[in-house]
DNA sequence: TCCAACGTAGTTTTT
DNA sequence: CTACGTTGGA
């Protein structure tokens, strides 16, 4: 059905392809048998079982290198993708080092949606799209939602807007177009679901925008109604490669069945023991029915494992042992033995941050009878984020450096969405979301009337809201202040606009598939840069003047991040090739100086791996999750269990792993049982660690035993009474951790009381300084250095208390 | 148009 | 408990 097989590369080039194929093969090197095999067994289906730190990417940058080498394919027939930006680039440099030369030209290596983006660029029309469709995201898709809701006088209380996204953006993962939607989800968010996700694709076409769900949705539908489009690309993706394919939802599982329909060149790797995005739409079937979907598939194992000791693997191994439906590996290792695990249990929440913070040091300066490690080696791994603030606070106090990974994103903020929004109008006039974010910020006195004009004149005449607010101006509309401001703005629009490109010329392109983008048309080059054209928009819209007039303290920050905005500018050919990097681009690792101990998810630690890692938080409820059981059931415990799997699996050389007996959540105290995940440890890799108790020592020393772990829970919550509770709230009413650093703690109770006027203080950021003013638990603080300023409680210490 | 008071919900989040 | 969003009043 095609015009190519396994040998077409050969017959079609033999003299070249054979002369290829004679060259030195040095990636080969020191790839295990597995590793080969994979790399090697180059036609039809491959399924790479990789167990983590099984050195999957290396077989996978070795399996590019070895089709390229071997003139199987050159490097733009290769579809490799991965799932973030991250793994895509360092896919992309370790075949660049393998090749011993930077690659040339892998323009289909990247993300799923990267990839998609860039098919759907040139298909566009094919969906009802322009070319230049932006991709909005999780913000403005919910404003657009909350529009179409508001129109079917729904009570929002009880269906929410969000929920309905939560609901689209599921059937979008399951490759369901409104047309499709089977009758079971019929009923989806008060029967209205499935009417008012039409309209919003609708709208979505009329705004000329996708959501990350349209990416992979219209390119399966595109692929589906177009078969001869669909053999082209079959054709020219000769090799498919897919990382962490145990990831993938129904519509890229649909998206890559599609494209290696053909020759049913695919390598799948992935490791159904680490699956932890099914809530996400992520189906582990999809792995676990490979060979019935690729029948005569190759199913290569990867179990020898290169990143951890023994005790650790064997840790790991017996905890995912409890899933069932595993396709199953042994991992093994040629490494020492090295340390157990480490179990420890505490008394509250804020005693493991404490002792957590005291272990890091000690591990750093070497202390605790183990080698030193760097900060940078060290992570606390949570599984939810709120659990994150116990550790902020204690390694503020005691002045712990660290860093969090997956905050919040540089380009979410506030005065970044507003930049964009402008250079979004101006590359895209149908975007009205960007419209209505614009056109009264800064305040030009366009309010909820005004707004409604423009939006009514745009309706009567079937055009976008910048055209409707032309019109309302030519119509006279709308007068006053409102009126000039508004002329400015339009005028202001148009003007940029048309600095955005040179003129438009035609270009003749045969090479539908080189790698370059649209092809039909290009312009020639605009006047001034896209830099300039961007400082012009922020300067003349005002937007730049209403930050610098801004005389809150965030301000400068803000400005601040705006210039580092246009600074990004420059890496990129045009502003639209900006926006597009801003949707795609998640990730946000700014290269922190100095040492740090980094805290985190366990989601956002996959693909990681420390030589030490704490897991806290080891209980039930907590982790495995309440609310992931109750939602899934079973399924849902199996997810967490892989999430522990995980996060052992991180650890090189130390995996600590604590619980605590009490914990507030909500505000309310509540205890907690050790999580059932460490009942499944397997005990003879673990060591049970003393905790220091309160009192000097009793819930550990005396009351755990080294044996069995649920006896020291139920021993702690003998100290579960009211009197302890009470106590424990009091302890913490101050918001700041455990009063007293001495080993031999007891209970300070004068240290428990409220700050006092004239306190001498001492602050993180802020340096000393004396309280002049109380409000609750938020202080006036006159720092010596810093000046006066209002700070919460939680984030002062004593002066005398300061532990350094 | 802006702020303050109130109410409510409260995992994980690669793009 | 707290962070956010929505509502209501000035």
């Amino acid at each position: 059905m095609n015009d190519f097989d396994e040998n077409a590369a050969f017959e079609g080039a033999s003299l070249s392809a054979r002369a290829m194929a004679a060259r030195p093969q040095p990636y080969l090197d020191g790839l295990n048998p597995a590793q080969r095999e994979a790399v090697e067994t180059m036609d039809g289906p491959v399924l790479m079982l990789a167990g983590a730190g099984t050195g999957k990417t290396r077989a996978l940058t070795a399996r590019i290198v070895h089709l390229m080498n071997t003139g199987r394919a050159r490097p733009n027939e290769i579809l490799a993708v991965t799932f973030t930006n991250k793994a895509a680039r360092e896919m992309k440099n370790r075949v660049g080092s393998m090749l011993g030369q930077p690659v040339e030209g892998m323009p289909w290596l990247g993300t799923f949606h990267a990839i998609c983006v860039k098919l759907l660029r040139r298909h566009a029309e094919l969906v009802g799209l322009k070319s230049n469709f932006t991709i909005l995201d999780t913000d403005d898709q919910l404003r657009l939602l909350k529009q179409l809701v508001a129109v079917e006088s729904i009570d929002d209380k009880r269906w929410p807007a969000r929920m309905l996204a939560g609901i689209i953006d599921d059937w979008k993962n399951r490759a369901l177009t409104p047309d499709k939607l089977p009758a079971a989800d019929a009923g989806a968010y008060n029967h209205l679901g499935p009417k008012i996700y039409a309209a919003y694709q609708v709208r979505l076409r009329e705004l000329n925008c996708c959501d990350f769900g349209d990416l992979l949705l219209h390119m399966v539908t595109i692929f589906q109604n177009h078969e001869d489009l669909l053999q082209q690309y079959q054709r020219w993706f000769k090799y498919i490669l897919v990382d962490e394919y145990q990831d993938t939802n129904v519509a890229q599982y649909l998206w890559l069945r599609l494209l290696a329909g053909g020759h049913k060149n695919i390598c799948c790797v992935g490791d159904d023991d680490q699956s932890i995005y099914g809530w996400r739409g992520a189906e582990v079937g999809n792995i676990l029915r490979f060979e019935k979907d690729f029948p005569g598939s190759h199913v290569v194992r990867l179990e020898q494992n290169y990143r951890s000791t023994p005790h650790i693997l064997a840790a790991a191994s017996g905890v995912i042992a409890g899933n069932e439906g595993r396709l199953g590996k042994t991992l093994w290792t040629d490494a020492q033995e090295g340390e157990k695990l480490r179990l420890i249990g505490h008394w509250d929440g804020e005693e493991e941050a404490r002792w957590i913070g005291d272990e890091i040091e000690g591990l750093q300066r070497g202390t605790r009878g183990l080698r030193k490690f760097s900060l940078d080696h060290m992570a606390i791994l949570v599984r939810a984020s709120h659990q994150m603030r116990a550790f902020e606070d204690r390694f503020l106090t005691i002045g712990l450096p660290y860093r969090v990974i997956g905050g919040p994103r540089f380009y979410e903020r506030l005065e970044i969405r507003d930049a964009m929004a402008y250079f979004r109008i101006v590359t895209s006039p149908d975007d009205d979301l960007a419209f209505e974010r614009v056109v009264n910020t800064p305040k030009r006195g366009l309010g909820k009337v005004a707004m409604q004009k423009i939006q009514g004149t745009a309706r009567q005449h079937g055009t976008n809201l910048v055209e409707g607010a032309r019109r309302l101006l030519g119509e006279k509309g709308i007068g006053g202040k409102g009126a000039t401001e508004l002329r400015l703005l339009v005028e202001g629009i148009d003007r940029w606009s048309s600095k955005l490109h040179g003129p438009r010329i035609e270009v003749n392109d045969d090479a539908v598939l080189d790698d370059g983008g649209p092809v039909r048309m290009e312009f020639a080059p605009p006047e001034i840069s896209h830099v300039e054209l961007a400082e012009i928009i922020l300067d003349e819209s005002g937007y730049t003047a209403h930050w610098q007039n801004d005389k809150t303290p965030e301000a400068p920050g803000r400005l601040e991040n705006i210039k580092e905005l246009v600074k990004a500018l420059d890496q990129f050919e045009n502003l639209q090739g900006f926006l597009e990097h801003v949707s795609l681009i998640m990730d946000n690792e700014k290269e922190g100086e100095g040492e740090k101990v980094s805290i985190m998810t366990l989601h956002a630690a996959k693909g990681l791996e420390f030589p030490a890692v704490f897991l806290p938080g080891w209980e039930d409820g907590l982790f495995p999750s309440q609310r992931s059981m109750d939602e899934s059931g079973q399924k849902g415990l199996e997810e967490e269990r892989r999430l522990a799997y995980v996060g052992i699996t991180r650890a090189e050389e130390i995996c600590t792993i604590s619980f605590a007996a009490n914990r507030r959540v909500f505000g309310q105290w509540q205890n907690a049982m050790p999580s059932r995940f460490i009942d499944e440890l397997p005990e003879a890799h673990v060591d049970v660690l003393t905790p220091p108790g309160l009192y000097g020592g009793g819930f550990g020393a005396a009351a755990m035993p080294q044996s069995t772990l649920h006896d020291a829970a139920a021993e702690a919550n003998v100290y579960n009474s009211p009197g302890w509770r009470r106590l424990q709230s009091r302890a913490s009413q101050r918001g700041i951790s455990q009063p007293s650093e001495s080993k031999n703690m007891t209970i300070d109770m004068t240290a428990t009381s409220s700050f006092t006027m004239g306190e001498r203080v001492f602050h993180q950021k802020f340096g000393y300084g004396a309280i002049i003013g109380i409000e609750g638990d938020k202080l006036e603080v006159a720092f010596e250095k810093a000046g006066d300023k209002k700070v919460v409680a939680r984030f002062l210490v004593a002066a005398d208390d300061v532990p350094f």
